[in-house]
RNA sequence: CGGGGUGUAGCGCAGUUUGGUUUAGCGCACCUGCUUUGGGAGCAGGGGGUCGGAGGUUCAAAUCCUCUCACCCCGACCA
C-alpha cells in the first residue's frame, strides 16, 4: 500500500479529549475517530488491526470445534422479558420501537438470542454438544463512557454460547475456550493474567477474567507469586499482616473474606500477595440452565426425559484488545505494534522524492516485498524525511526500510526495528531471507483446526 | 445521577476578569510558487471561524445575564 493513496490522517497534537496513551495515540495515529461520547469510526488503519485481532480469534475459536454465526443486532423484547433482563439490564439497554410500537433493543450480549434460536432445531443429544460464535457490534449505553476505546458504547465483541448434555461436557468446552483465550493473547503478543471473577449481569456459577496488564487498567487483581492464585479484587482472599484472615474491614457481599491490601498475604500458601491493574478484554462464564430453563431450551436425553440446555458464554473484547496492546506496548513516541496485529509489517521510508535513481529502486523494493506476500506500508509522500520518520513511529509498524543517500552510496538498505530501535544494514538480494526470519522468529502458528484433525 | 471542568478555523491554544482600535488573533495543518528532503524545513503569497445553540441586557456582546446542548474528568455503576 503506498501512503499517500491510504487514509491515514495523523496528528501532531494530543488530541485534548484524551487522557490516556491508547486512547491519544488511538486518535494521534489515524485509527479512529470519535463521533459522540462512546462512539468511534475505525479508519483504514484501525480497522486493519481489527481484522487481525479478529482473524487470530477466529482461528482459535475454530481450533476449540467452535461454529461461526452471524445473529442480529435488533432485537425483540420478548425475549428479554422471558429471562427478565428486559428490566433487569435498565438503562444500560438501547431501546427502540418500531413503526408498529413494539419494543426492540440494540443487543448488549446474545445469550436471549442464541438461545432461541437453538432451542427452535437442537432437539436430541445426540446433536450436542455444540458451541456457536460471532464477532459482532454490541451496544451499552454506559454509564460513563471513558478512555476511547476501553469503555466505548458501541464496540466490537466476540462472543460464544456453548450448549451441553451435562456439567462434565461444559468443563470440557470449558477448559478449551480457557486454552483458546490464553492462546489468543499469547498470540497477539500482551501480558495477561486470568482471575476468578464476578458473574454480575450475566450470571451463573462462577467465571474467569482475562486481564491484560496495564497501569491504566480499569480493574484491580490480585495474584500471588507463590502459588499463581490470582482474583479479581472483588473477589479475592488474603490474610492480613497479623496473621488472621480479614473480618472486619469493608466486607464484600459473601461477607467470607475482606478486600486486601498491600502486604497481605495468600489464603492458600501466606506468600505476599501482588495487586496489579489490568483491562478485562475476556470474560468466560459456566452458565448452567439459567436461560435454557427461561427460554425453554430443552433436549431429548438418552434416557428419553426432557432436559435443560447446560450453557457456557464467552466474551472477548476485539475492539477492546486493540486498546489494551496499545497501553500495553507504547512509548513517548507512538505506538509498538506486535506483529501479530500490527497493520502493515514493513514501511518502506524514501527520504527524498525527486531522486529518480532512488524512487526508481524504492518501487522496484515494494515490488519485491510484495512479491514475498509482506505487508508493505510505502511512505511514498513527497514530504521531509522528518514527517516520514515521526510518522512511522507514531503508526508503530515493526521494520522500517530506510532508503537514502546510504542507500545511493552503498546499495545498502538501514533496516530499522521499532521495538529497540536496532539497526541493521541489508543489501536488496538478502530482502527474502531477512524476510523469512522474520517471519519465523515472530509467528506463533496457529493450534490446528479440530475440524482438520479429523 | 452527584461533584468538577471545557466549548473560539481540521488540531492545539490566546482573547472573556474590567463589553468598544480585533474588519476575531497565534502555532500547526491546508492551497499556490520556488528552494529543500537521514528525524515534524525556508521564503513569498493565499483560503478557512461569527466565537456550541437559543433568548435577553446594551448605542455596542466571544466578553454580562438566563436557559439549553455537547464533550471531558472524579464518583456511584459496569462484561
Amino acid at each position: 500500500m503506498k501512503f499517500s493513496q491510504f487514509f491515514i490522517p495523523t496528528l501532531k497534537e494530543v488530541p485534548s479529549e484524551a487522557e490516556i496513551p491508547s486512547h491519544s495515540l488511538a486518535l494521534r495515529a489515524g485509527l479512529i475517530r470519535k463521533v459522540a461520547s462512546g462512539i468511534y469510526s475505525f479508519l483504514p488503519l484501525g480497522f486493519r488491526i481489527l481484522k487481525k485481532i479478529e482473524e487470530i480469534i477466529r482461528q482459535e475459536m475454530n481450533s476449540t470445534g467452535a461454529i461461526e454465526l452471524f445473529l442480529p443486532v435488533i432485537q425483540p423484547s420478548d425475549l428479554w422479558k422471558k429471562s427478565g433482563r428486559w428490566k433487569e439490564y435498565g438503562p444500560e439497554m438501547f431501546r427502540l420501537k418500531d413503526r408498529n410500537k413494539r419494543d426492540f433493543c440494540l443487543g448488549p450480549t446474545h445469550e436471549e438470542l442464541i438461545t432461541y434460536l437453538v432451542h427452535l432445531d437442537l432437539k436430541s443429544y445426540k446433536n450436542l454438544p455444540v458451541n456457536l460464535y460471532q464477532i459482532q457490534v454490541k451496544f451499552r449505553d454506559e454509564i460513563r463512557p471513558r478512555y476511547g476505546l476501553l469503555r466505548a458504547r458501541e464496540f466490537i465483541m466476540k462472543d460464544a454460547y456453548s450448549f451441553c448434555r451435562n456439567n462434565d461436557d461444559l468443563e470440557v468446552i470449558y477448559k478449551k475456550m480457557y486454552n483458546a483465550y490464553c492462546r489468543i493473547l499469547e498470540r497477539i503478543g500482551l501480558q495477561y493474567k486470568v482471575v476468578e471473577a464476578d458473574t454480575g449481569l450475566i450470571g451463573g456459577k462462577f467465571s474467569h477474567e482475562f486481564m491484560v496488564l496495564a497501569e491504566n487498567g480499569e480493574e484491580r487483581l490480585v495474584f500471588c507469586p507463590g502459588c499463581g492464585y490470582s482474583a479479581n479484587y472483588e473477589m479475592s482472599k488474603s490474610i492480613s499482616e497479623s496473621g488472621k484472615e480479614n473480618k472486619d474491614k469493608k466486607i464484600n457481599k459473601w461477607g467470607d473474606f475482606t478486600y486486601p491490601e498491600q502486604g497481605d498475604r495468600c489464603i492458600n500458601c501466606g506468600k505476599e500477595l501482588k495487586i496489579e491493574k489490568g483491562i478485562e478484554i475476556g470474560h468466560i462464564f459456566k452458565l448452567g440452565d439459567k436461560y435454557s430453563e427461561k427460554l425453554d431450551a430443552r433436549f431429548l436425553d438418552v434416557d428419553g426425559k426432557l432436559k435443560p440446555l447446560v450453557m457456557g458464554c464467552y466474551g472477548i473484547g476485539v475492539s477492546r484488545i486493540l486498546a489494551a496492546a496499545i497501553e500495553q506496548l507504547h512509548d513517548d513516541k507512538g505506538i509498538i505494534w506486535p506483529p501479530s496485529i500490527a497493520p502493515f509489517t514493513v514501511n518502506i521510508i524514501v527520504t527524498t522524492e525527486k531522486n529518480k535513481e532512488l524512487s526508481k529502486a524504492s518501487d522496484m523494493i515494494y515490488k519485491t516485498l510484495k512479491e514475498l506476500n509482506v505487508e508493505v506500508l510505502y511512505d511514498d509522500r513527497d514530504v521531509s524525511a522528518g514527517i516520514k520518520f515521526k510518522d512511522s513511529d507514531l503508526i508503530g509498524i515493526p521494520i522500517r526500510f530506510i532508503l537514502g543517500r546510504k542507500f545511493l552510496d552503498s546499495r545498502l538498505i538501514d533496516v530499522e526495528y521499532r521495538k529497540d530501535g536496532k539497526k541493521v544494514e541489508l543489501s536488496v538480494d538478502s530482502i527474502p531471507k531477512f524476510i523469512k526470519e522474520f517471519e519465523t522468529a515472530n509467528s506463533l502458528k496457529p493450534t490446528q483446526d479440530e475440524q482438520s484433525k479429523k
